[in-house]
DNA sequence: TCTGTCGTCATCCTTTCGGGTGATTTTGGC
DNA sequence: GCCAAAATCACCCGAAAGGATGACGACAGA
């Protein structure tokens, strides 16, 4: 972080001496404050730009995951997972559209979802689009990273 | 980061009132091309800033934290989730396809994901089609999957 | 019986994905 | 400096996904 204020700081002062020096040079003053008050923007707003990326670290957000101790035993999550009932009902999504959320979870297609459950491929979308819809999801991926925010999905 | 920014955004006002004041008061405009320099400088260095801040989103990662409970008490079960490199580089999976792998895995489009990583979606596509062909995935869903099965992601 | 919810299915249309191919540029290691 | 791997980008095309809307039967509860 320091290190990028310095050199920051560094350029421009560089920057400043290299005006000041054209400037007794050549005596291009008439009209060239433009023209310096282009570059000068130009040069800082990239490096404004190259600073703010620079400056954003990575936001990290925990999400606690519970684990059960069976007989002082901890068993993994993964196979104590009993999906979040009250929160699926919160959300407003039925029992149809949770399964069908979970077998895209399970990376299957709509087509065969619609075959595993004996129903059309047009029902799949219905219900995969309102179980989107009450997720706040546009994507499916996307709907499987909240249904494991929210507890539906392990 | 919000601070940053601020103190940049006041400097930058401040300049503009002393300007106002020094051109109305004394019309003092020879040799205020440092000034003036240094003015577009800040605010163009604030823009860039601002600008490359907007541009990066919110980079976050989500990273689980697995806690027993014990008597009531939580208590850390296993650290920090981290990805199985060996794994990883067993597939033949390279560090950019696995980013790509997952951003996506949080849901992203891949339009998204060339946004996030300032390249072009054709190279999201690239990428993903390759990792989706060394997890051997037909589906974003399913290479999501796989990862986890793989121990690549949480 | 009427109403609301759920599950089912369809059609039309747009967007996104994914496969295939080829090419150029960057990078890292020797 | 040279070479191979990695990363980048483009274009085409078909498949899959998603949005919007409408419809219809089953069933529960007021």
């Amino acid at each position: 972080m320091k290190r990028h204020v310095l050199i920051y700081g560094l350029i421009g002062g560089i920057l400043i001496s290299v005006l000041k020096w054209t400037e007794y040079r050549f005596l291009v003053i008439e009209h060239s404050f433009e023209i310096y008050g282009g570059l000068i923007a130009a040069t800082f707003a990239v490096l404004g730009i190259w600073l703010g990326l620079k400056l954003t670290g990575t936001r990290q957000r925990v999400i606690v995951k519970q684990v059960s101790v069976v007989k002082g035993v901890s068993v993994p999550a993964s196979e104590t997972f009993v999906p979040d009932e009250r929160k699926r009902e919160d959300l407003g999504i039925t029992r149809r559209e949770f399964e069908i959320l979970e077998l895209i979870a399970q990376g299957l297609s709509n087509r065969e979802i619609a075959g595993k459950l004996y129903v059309s491929e047009n029902t799949v979308k219905t219900h995969s689009s309102r179980v989107f819809d009450k997720l706040g999801a546009k994507r499916r991926t996307q709907a499987v990273q909240l249904g494991k925010e929210f507890g539906l999905l392990p």
